[in-house]
DNA sequence: CACCAGGCAAGTA
DNA sequence: TACTTGCATGGT
């Protein structure tokens, strides 16, 4: 399984390239857009993250302050605006709490425990957590999403309802603990996805995981 | 028109 | 525990 890993990680690598995630100018930034993804497309988080800048709400003390309400109104485009604005004051407030609003001091503590932490912070689940340690905090925890699954029980490399974590401990087991290699290969599986194995789209033709090395 | 997108929590039985 | 439903915009 080590070696098969691997194996698909290069072929992906090889295809694809280098995919430059998370696509964001600070790691608060990385962790607002982790909630603001959530079961929705990117180029709509986009269109919210846009709104964001143009107000200068993208900060900690900036979006700490504003009020829900004009959250909501902001990244209206991501959908489910009400409930996500109430997501990101709940991580915030935690961050204020915890960590004095920074993501810095955060960073520095161990990752099992920050990943507990993030848990239980209601709106921010197993994929939204990993996501923030990941991407945000550079921690190497491999990320797990609906494409994740959807690519490996099709290809019969895990059955079909597997389970989040046992999907991410089948990677964390058999991979090396590297932060660069599971940030580039979560983002070479949605490159792969978005390209080959869209829900609808049955077929998987020169699909890079079939091919020699 | 139906279906999908880088999920999660709350309600029901 | 195991389903089901609400949340919502914008693209195909």
């Amino acid at each position: 399984m080590n070696k098969k890993l691997l194996s698909i990680y290069n072929r992906l690598y090889k295809r694809f390239g280098p995919q430059g995630w998370w696509p964001a100018d600070s790691a608060f930034e990385v962790a607002i857009g982790a909630i603001l993804t959530q079961n929705t497309s990117w180029k709509n988080v986009e269109r919210a993250i846009c709104n964001l800048k143009k107000n200068r709400l993208l900060t900690f003390e900036k979006m700490y302050r504003v009020n829900r309400g004009d959250l909501a109104h902001l990244i209206r485009p991501a959908g489910y605006f009400n409930i996500k604005a109430k997501r990101i004051k709940n991580f915030l407030s935690f961050l204020k709490c915890s960590y004095n609003g920074s993501l810095k001091k955060m960073s520095s503590g161990d990752p099992a425990y920050l990943r507990q932490e993030l848990l239980s912070v209601n709106g921010i689940g197993p994929e939204t957590a990993d996501s923030i340690l990941l991407y945000a905090l550079r921690k190497p925890v491999f990320v797990v999403d609906a494409y994740t699954k959807r690519i490996f029980s099709r290809h019969k490399l895990a059955k079909e309802d597997v389970d989040y974590h046992e999907l991410q401990s089948l990677f964390m087991m058999h991979l090396p603990p590297d932060e660069q290699l599971f940030n580039e290969y979560h983002a070479l599986l949605v490159k792969l996805a978005k390209d080959y194995c869209r829900k609808s789209k049955k077929e998987c033709l020169r699909c890079p995981i079939h091919e020699k090395d």
